[in-house]
DNA sequence: AACTATTTATAAGA
DNA sequence: TTCTTATAAATAGTT
């Protein structure tokens, strides 16, 4: 928000990241501040640095406990811990689940400052390319709903235009010798809905 | 922050409270969810109004029962562990840990066949996201390791060249007039094994 | 819900 | 980290 707009994503380079971290919760437990004193509601946040760190506000001269306590009876509660259903034929699924689970686990406690030595190079190539396929796969059905999307949002818009022509004729026909420029029968392309979807 | 100041304390007017409590609320949670990314931190954000209704957000695909678990652990800690006790620090890590599977759980029951609609676009958003990292992290543990073993095989490409000069220096000593070639002074830069270690 | 005149927050640079 | 400053964002009061 100043000398320049930045990309609402993940700061690469470590120094920025950690500077605008610094800025930025700073900045967030300052409005959070204000909007309980502002409207006089009460609020937990707690903000885990990405070292796992905690920094944490309750206002109101609340405690987090307590905060915590209250959002347990507001959030609907006890959910029924039961089980009930695995859906016939999963379990095979969630055999090979489990494996994968075990890989990335011994992965993450490498790679989360865990002792050296612990995956050798066959096992981290391993990882990669199960992480690579799941990439693949999450980015797939992230397009496949987006395109859903679009599809429906393109079939709305033909609805619209649709309806503005019928209504334009509607009008061009009650107003006889008055000629009405059309009002939108073609939607801008810096418009189409779908450059807010493609943004994430 | 707008056509005028406002004095930093409750606002009295109950109408002007409610609006205010709006667009505040939303400002807040937008400015959460942007730490979260761009910083890679992990936010709990509670909300109750006055009249007890409550807001939430948890970023990056965590749970709030999962950040709170992670809450408690990082700022009370009850530190009395049963066993042969887990080095101070590393319980931090695992809780931050069991989040990531939980989250990666989801997404691959979603992922491997799963019904439809279990995850939304956003958790698919926060998937992706992770498995950057992840895949950054194992790239450069990856890095590291075949950084090692080039040093490695380069000094021991050293000695042997050395080897091979002192071996060579003998056998000319001991042939006398005798003119044998070098045997191997370089290796070709084909046959240098960062090109076996690159090629993954 | 929209609209803006202002106040705040903050990215980049030092 | 802290300070500065040009700019982007948030938002108070209004319609």
């Amino acid at each position: 928000m100043a000398r320049g707009k930045i990309q609402m994503r993940r700061i690469e380079n470590p120094v920025h990241r950690q500077v605008t971290f610094c800025k930025r919760r700073a900045g967030l437990l300052k409005k959070a501040n204000e909007l309980s004193v502002l409207c006089d509601a009460d609020i937990g946040l707690m903000i885990f640095s990405t070292h796992g760190k905690l920094y944490e506000l309750a206002t109101n001269g609340r405690s987090m406990e307590g905060l915590i306590e209250r959002y347990r009876k507001a959030s609907g509660g006890d959910e029924v811990g039961g089980e009930g259903n695995p859906p016939p034929g999963l379990k095979q699924e969630i055999l090979m689940l489990k494996q994968e689970i075990e890989l990335l686990q011994k992965g993450l406690s490498y790679i989360s400052g865990g002792e050296m030595g612990t995956l050798t190079l066959n096992e981290l190539h391993a990882l990669e390319r199960q992480l690579e396929i799941w990439m693949r796969e999450i980015r797939s059905a992230k397009m496949e709903i987006m395109c859903q999307e679009i599809q429906l949002l393109k079939k709305k818009e033909g609805i619209l235009i649709a309806a503005n022509e019928f209504l334009q004729g509607k009008i061009e026909e009650q107003n006889g010798i008055f000629n009405v420029p059309p009002i939108l029968t073609e939607i801008p392309q810096s418009l189409t809905i779908q450059n807010e979807i493609f943004q994430f």
